[in-house]
DNA sequence: AAAGAGTTTGACCAAACGGTCAGGAACACG
DNA sequence: CGTGTTCCTGACCGTTTGGTCAAACTCTTT
């Protein structure tokens, strides 16, 4: 009988397996400086073993960036479906900011890619991407043409937002290395100071 | 004789040579995503004429980073020479927009190392650069105390400000695939964005 | 328990890589 | 012009890397 996909229990733990270890490796060293070998051991893998389970390097490291796309611009997509204008964009910035303390792997993978060129995901940035930013900017644009919302460019509002969340998973080792806090204990008073900035910017007079 | 830097003119120009064309691959693949060949074909020579130039490419990175870290983080040191507290941070803020504008490639460069944990210049984060952080986060300190800024907390106003601008070389492909601006075009709508968002901010009320 | 599918691996390969070296070419200088 | 120094290159080397493959092992199913 055939299924759309047949995957076994081994094959599902191990996919699983190896994509969190090809996740550790490539955020931490890019594509080209990712090893396979580096792959393997990680995962607790043979090199051939993962190459029974992937095809190629290249396959393992798009399959990473594609489950990322989906959930990485995710939160940009509920802005505007309730509640304040200035409460909606705080929101998304403190969600941002926690997916920058949780998911820090996931960011670096995505900085790598975008640092150098993007070079696999230009499309979904000049497609999807910027047709769902374009459609925010809307949305804020009508807020401000409302007087709910200060002026402000709104492509540029979400970049700010994107890269103050962003740089404390991203340049996580210069900050760690100048604040020296414990653990993610600096998390709250970067949340503290973004909403504050926002809040601030975004209100209107 | 013996003189202290016995370089000639050809040494003179092909070091520079060197350095430009390893400073272009390097921001665009970071170093092992780099190699010689790249290098030895942007800069017009052979590869066994680098090596003759520098002994590695280890040495060939390391010496952009060197002269890097140099002039990158030299604009935070005239922070609180003179004038008005807001007006110095603005001021800040758009010189180091300006500097993502006109120096991309060691912004990539810099983030490049910053992403993949900084191994080589973790040093001088956790050393120089953190202890002149810290003098600045003083003085804004200061300025706080006397009303003449806002409450803000100032070692994160320092991290947004890095991020925002620097977000204009790094996450270049990105921002251009979205805006699809003509050439460096929205710059200015940048330096405005981030004037307002900072003077907002950082004006007491 | 036997068969077949699914899984794993050691041995291997070709290409790419950083780097070496002997010797030749270009240059500076008396 | 000659000679010593600086500059440059083709050929080469050992290692690393992504990837292959046949053979072996294991798990499921009947």
């Amino acid at each position: 009988m055939k299924m759309e996909r047949p995957k076994t229990r081994i094959q599902q733990k191990n996919t699983r397996t190896i994509l969190d270890a090809a996740l550790d490796v490539f955020s931490q060293h890019g594509f080209r400086g990712t090893t396979l070998d580096q792959i393997a051991q990680a995962a607790g893998l043979s090199k051939p073993n993962l190459l029974y389970y992937f095809p190629s390097k290249e396959a393992i490291h798009d399959a990473l960036l594609m489950e990322l796309m989906d959930t990485w611009v995710d939160p940009l997509r509920h802005i505007g479906e309730d509640g304040h204008p200035v409460e909606e964009i705080v929101a998304y910035v403190l969600r941002k900011l926690e997916m920058s303390r949780d998911y820090p792997r996931e960011s670096r993978l995505f900085a790598n890619e975008i640092v150098q060129g993007a070079p696999r995901i230009l499309d979904q940035i000049e497609g999807p991407l910027r047709d769902l930013v374009n459609e925010k900017a809307e949305v804020i644009r009508g807020w401000i043409a409302a007087g709910e919302l200060a002026e402000v460019d709104p492509h540029h509002l979400i970049f700010s937002i994107w890269s103050t969340t962003q740089h404390y998973a991203d340049f996580d080792v210069q900050v760690r290395g100048i604040l020296r806090p414990e653990g993610d204990a600096h998390f709250n008073d970067a949340a503290q100071f973004l909403e504050a900035l926002y809040r601030r910017t975004l209100t209107p007079r």
